[in-house]
DNA sequence: CTGTTAGCGCATTCAA
DNA sequence: TTGAATGCGCTAACAG
């Protein structure tokens, strides 16, 4: 179902049904009429590629790639994008990596511009499967070519919330560890979180537990672990909020005070944080200028006609927000 | 920088360029690198359009606009379309009426098949806005054509809750309604939601009060403002969960016993009303339902080329999650 | 006001 | 193995 079907059936030229289309100029009303009864009867819709191709306005389009839609904190970034994304006259694409085939990333790639997210597979790989697309990477920062990225700069922001903790009397930290490396490598590898607290908290680490999925129940079910393998523990740092929120409820439930007995500190700042009782002290994350530097980079992408540049590399930085799971 | 530059610089035809660039056979590797080098150092990459239209695979796209991804609810029925979506070989564009002016949606449209959502305007006035795209609401159901829709049958729901409700005691009844109305309509209407619980409620109705927004905040400073107003309420509905959750921080704060004084009901189903404490009843959306009923909709379109046919509308339930915030 | 001409950038025929 | 044609569906620039 072409122009040209409609144009024959109206019995007009292709040009007028454009112009009735996109309501322009330099047609008379009845015509347009004629025009539109005819491509509403054969169900005619324009070509949106064919459009795209003609009209030289170009629209960029960002693919968001994220692990879960589930985790308020890549919505939060989403949320963050889309605002920008639509203030700069961009198009957003997203996928998620959970539940998804690979090939889900290759149709991705051949609608968008840019590339940008979290992602867990090697890059190479992943450049590969972009299929030279030039990438964001907002996990790691990288050195191949055409992989740019926005990097969050973590360790201060754990330094700081151990120094806060000692400061209050905290002796014994413990840790649960996120298990993505068991999911994308088969096997438990610490995660940089871990190591930047071990390393802040020296000879005071009482444990570590690794979760198995980083959701609420997740973090509910690795904390009450963590309580049982190190009951003097009395600092916990939680991989991120969501594991956090469930840190809290099991606290609960199993009757331990918070933060009387155990001290809770969360990673990520999620607004929900602030409506659980007791209120979660967190290291909240830059998320909107995570997305606003991703912007930028795209734009600087834009601007070379997405031909390969030098890596470009932000960063961003961590508020610690002081609440009451930490004293 | 188009096919013909790459062409020219690495000193073959353009369908070589094709072949080299798609990893396609009959080329030999020498020619190859040769042309993906002169493609490397002009940064050329193939349109999008140019290749989508000449492709005769259909990539349908979709284009999902909500109220806001801060609201779970929201971020939930996307994650869902996405999974779905990413199965039946469909793309996803996001779009957000928070902080976006209209022509975000006009910019959505010309890129995509279909429009799935949630949307505040009139109808008609929408239809437009999509320049004749199908549209699938999500909120209410339409008779117009060209507009279908999953509507979501709560009504059961909350008389099912206010039954409950009853059961354990609750007399007086009252509920914090949404303003989305103040928004979009510059005075407040009562929500369908309203409407169905002070019918489900009968005399027994201790009163209403309006939030500004439908927000965790909005929904604690709403609920306060509850109690104050109506201090002998003993069973609230809450416009949504995200409302809700504010409400068991403010009865919190403010020292209320939940359920003992007063009994808290949320309407959405989020995972985070499991984790606050007293853990929160709700009357669940299936949200999952929605999105597979929303792509059906959208492959049922794409078998008819998009044309406009008759509406379609589909409907999904709710289940009552009972947990201690209730009784 | 309407129709004709000429591309947009690419992949899919063919022929060499 | 490569190159020359042809057309995807549409809009922009002209012409009538």
């Amino acid at each position: 179902m072409t122009i040209l079907d409609v144009a024959a059936e109206a019995g007009v030229s292709r040009q007028t049904v454009t112009r009735a289309m996109n309501d322009m100029n330099d047609i008379s009303a009845p015509t347009r009429r004629r025009v539109l009864d005819a491509a509403d009867r054969l169900g005619y819709r324009p070509s949106r590629f064919a459009r795209n191709l003609v009209t030289r306005t170009k629209t960029n389009a960002l693919g968001l790639v994220v692990s879960s839609f589930r985790n308020p904190y890549y919505t939060d970034i989403a949320a963050d994008l889309l605002s920008g994304a639509a203030e700069r006259g961009w198009q957003l694409l997203m996928s998620a990596d959970d539940g998804v085939g690979p090939d889900a990333l290759d149709k991705l790639c051949a609608q968008v511009d840019v590339v940008v997210g979290h992602f867990h597979a090697p890059e190479a790989e992943l450049r590969e499967a972009c299929g030279g697309l030039p990438v964001v990477n907002l996990e790691t920062v990288s050195t191949l070519p055409g992989v740019h990225s926005v990097h969050v700069d973590l360790e201060p922001g754990i330094g700081e919330a151990v120094g806060a903790l000692r400061e209050r009397g905290a002796r014994r930290f413990a840790m649960v560890d996120a298990g993505y490396s068991l999911q994308s490598l088969g096997a438990y590898e610490p995660t940089p979180r871990r190591q930047w607290f071990e390393r802040a908290v020296g000879d005071q680490l009482a444990g570590v537990v690794v979760a198995d999925e980083d959701t609420i129940s997740g973090g509910a079910h690795a904390f009450a672990e963590l309580l049982r393998r190190h009951p003097d523990a009395d600092a916990v740092l939680m991989f991120n909020d969501l594991m956090a929120l469930g840190a809290v409820q099991s606290a609960h439930v199993l009757g331990v005070d918070v933060p009387g007995r155990v001290r809770i500190i969360g990673v990520d700042g999620l607004a929900v944080g602030e409506a659980v009782n007791p209120p979660l002290t967190t290291i909240s994350i830059d998320r909107q200028g995570i997305a606003s530097k991703a912007l930028d980079i795209a734009e600087i992408l834009a601007e070379a006609d997405f031909a390969t540049v030098a890596p470009i590399h932000r960063t961003v930085g961590t508020q610690l927000l002081w609440r009451a799971s930490a004293g």
